[in-house]
DNA sequence: GGCTTTCTGTGCGTCCAATCACAATTCGGG
DNA sequence: CCCGAATTGTGATTGGACGCACAGAAAGCC
């Protein structure tokens, strides 16, 4: 319990809040580190908290009948999660695992909800961040329909590049995912995205540099408009 | 130009809507049909209207470089859809294409947008409708790691089905989609879709009735789970 | 009522990603 | 720094969806 104001306030969401609120809410949240592979939300019950993610990185998952995981996104630092429920009372639709050491912030939902909703710019800030996710799924489903594993997977790290928006450079440099982590998210074995990486790093699209991945984005692109005819 | 505000009342969103309001806006809306096939919204600029289905079923689609179609998700009677733009104000993120003979009520974005944000009631039905499309894109989505056709026709079917909230009786009539317009929401061929239509009217679990679809949910269901292992 | 067009049904060959089963490597923790 | 676990790499096999090429059926249209 009990965070210093200045770290809620890094949250691109909480910016607009009054000195008064954030000294009102500061003393109620909460701050838990999670180690790789533990699961910060579970698929069930509405979530109490509005999370906040302070450091690394997560994946929304799920499971089909099956017992296939299935991936849905990436939640990046600074990025806040489990908002679904704080919105409708619904329950929390999936799970969210954390990909390495991560820290996460947790604000009670019964104080942070009415604030949400009786400030009109936090309402709307929140309202586009919802429209922002649909649009992301809805690319993300067109990933999807791509035919070829190639293609997917190239079209997923180009969706990966592009979330820290603004300037475009030559290189872009994220935290490598494990083969495993991006097979689910584009419906691929993880063995088949081992072996269509080694092809990515024949072509020079790609280079690991411990845990980053160097992605050479016009080659890229190139890649993934080629085969544009069927 | 110009409806009835009864019209316009029929709609959930509007539902809560002041007398004035309607009177205002009513002059203001027009409705317009399209024919089956006929493109109803265009990827691209934004929409400068709030559309309202009247009648009829649409279909949201894209395609991918590859020039293949790609299902988003249907509109069914009564609801709203171009609403992306509404709020952010960025470009239409897809096609939207009428599946039949279709009515759409069309408002004016720079009349109804004020309103829209200005009533609190109004701005968060609008809100919660975004959650709830989160929500049903996550489920889309994991139908789509369904690693056999059957199973993913089921699920669709599922979902489908379940659109009309409420009462849950043993068989459902749905108007039929076509054969096309199943598979590109599952990522399948027309060709497989019609070859595993055949074994759910074996099944039982099917009949077509003209232009609907008889689906029987118990044994939907019981498809659906089986073949849990692997 | 005859026309076109869209939709549905079916056979067959091809191909490629899944699967399985290991080896090799890297990582992380004590 | 060493050990166990997680991740990555690789080969062989095979199943099953795709794609193509039609034929038949149904639905719109004038």
């Amino acid at each position: 319990m009990a965070v210093h104001t200045l770290l809620l306030q890094q949250f691109p969401l909480l910016k607009t809040l009054s000195a008064e609120a954030l000294v009102h809410l500061a003393p109620l949240a909460s701050v838990r580190e999670f180690a790789k592979r533990e699961m910060v939300l579970t698929k069930g019950p509405p979530v109490p908290f509005l999370c906040f993610l302070l450091e690394g990185r997560l994946q929304a998952i799920d499971f089909t009948v099956e017992g296939r995981e299935v991936g849905l996104y990436f939640v990046e630092q600074g990025d806040y999660f489990g908002e679904l429920s704080m919105i409708d009372g619904e329950s929390q639709p999936e799970y969210l695992i954390s990909t390495g050491r991560t820290q996460v912030v947790l604000l009670p939902g019964a104080e942070i909800r009415p604030v949400l909703f009786s400030n009109p710019q936090l309402a709307e800030t929140l309202t586009r961040r919802l429209a922002q996710r649909v649009r992301h799924q809805l690319t993300q489903r067109q990933v999807l329909g791509l035919s070829n594993p190639l293609h997917r997977i190239c079209a997923q790290l180009q969706i990966m590049i592009s979330s820290p928006p603004g300037n475009a450079p030559q290189t872009h440099v994220i935290r490598a995912p494990t083969h495993q982590e991006l097979a689910i998210m584009v419906n691929l074995t993880r063995e088949t995205v081992t072996r269509t990486f080694q092809v990515l790093q024949a072509q020079g699209v790609l280079v690991r540099q411990g845990d980053n991945l160097v992605v050479d984005k016009p080659k890229l692109d190139q890649l993934a408009a080629k085969g544009e005819e069927k």
